[in-house]
DNA sequence: AAGCATGGATTACAACTGTAATCTTAACAC
DNA sequence: GTGTTAAGATTACAGTTGTAATCCATGCTT
């Protein structure tokens, strides 16, 4: 599978924005995030050049200003990090860590009853 | 609750070895981890030094070695580093989280059942 | 045409990380 | 007691991250 590109807390934020809106100028990034984050429209402005230059989104010119759009998905993206959280949490063992967390938190009726029906679904 | 420290990926494979055998010297630590990374006998001593300044491990004087010990628990460490996994990847939606988990991986039968325990006993 | 505004590019800068090597001090071997 | 060894302390050094500000070029205003 392909290599994907390293993407740190703040850059997730960004490309959260470029996965449900993209493509989208710089600006309407930083307007996306405005109400969930404080940073200064720089800020995103570094954030975008960094994920371009790391591969992680792409862009066109449109006129004066650039559309970014990302260049892996959200779905690859997930994968990795939980990948990489399993295994430097619980040494990789996901069954560990689905109990752990089935035990440890709070979950709705509704949500366990879902549960249920995935693992049902998955036992044939 | 407590402020846990920041714990970087090398790191916990440090905290990992002082959970589950403290305490320890700095060369007991460099043995336990020798078959799973080839980290310099060094390097193995700079995270343990990070690790007391960032008050994550303490250590008392023996002799001339030290014996290191964890001054938080792997469960919150755990804890911690879930959640903040749980928020960045999944925006913090635990349920969306276990759903994808339990349809994208690979769980044998015996897992899926005593998943399946597990929820059965949160219902009531 | 001249200047201002705005977008991206470049630069800033400290903290944290990964990965060690060197320095210092104290104990142990002779 | 004097040199060697070994433990921790200090220093190294580049890459990443968080958080911007400044620089530069180009298009819009008048």
């Amino acid at each position: 599978m392909k290599q994907i590109p390293q993407i740190s807390e703040t850059e997730w934020q960004v490309m959260k924005v470029l996965w449900s809106n993209s493509p989208a100028t710089a600006n309407q990034v930083i307007e996306n995030l405005a109400d969930s984050i404080t940073w200064k429209p720089k800020t995103v402005k570094t954030l975008l050049g960094r994920l371009v230059k790391k591969k992680a989104a792409g862009f066109e010119k449109d006129n004066r200003a650039y559309l970014y759009y990302p260049l892996v998905t959200e779905d690859e993206c997930v994968k990795a990090e939980s990948h990489s959280f399993l295994k430097r949490v619980y040494g990789g063992a996901l069954n560990l860590m689905l109990a752990s967390f089935l035990e440890a938190e709070k979950l709705s009726r509704e949500d366990i009853e879902e549960l249920k029906r995935i693992l049902d679904g998955k036992k044939d």
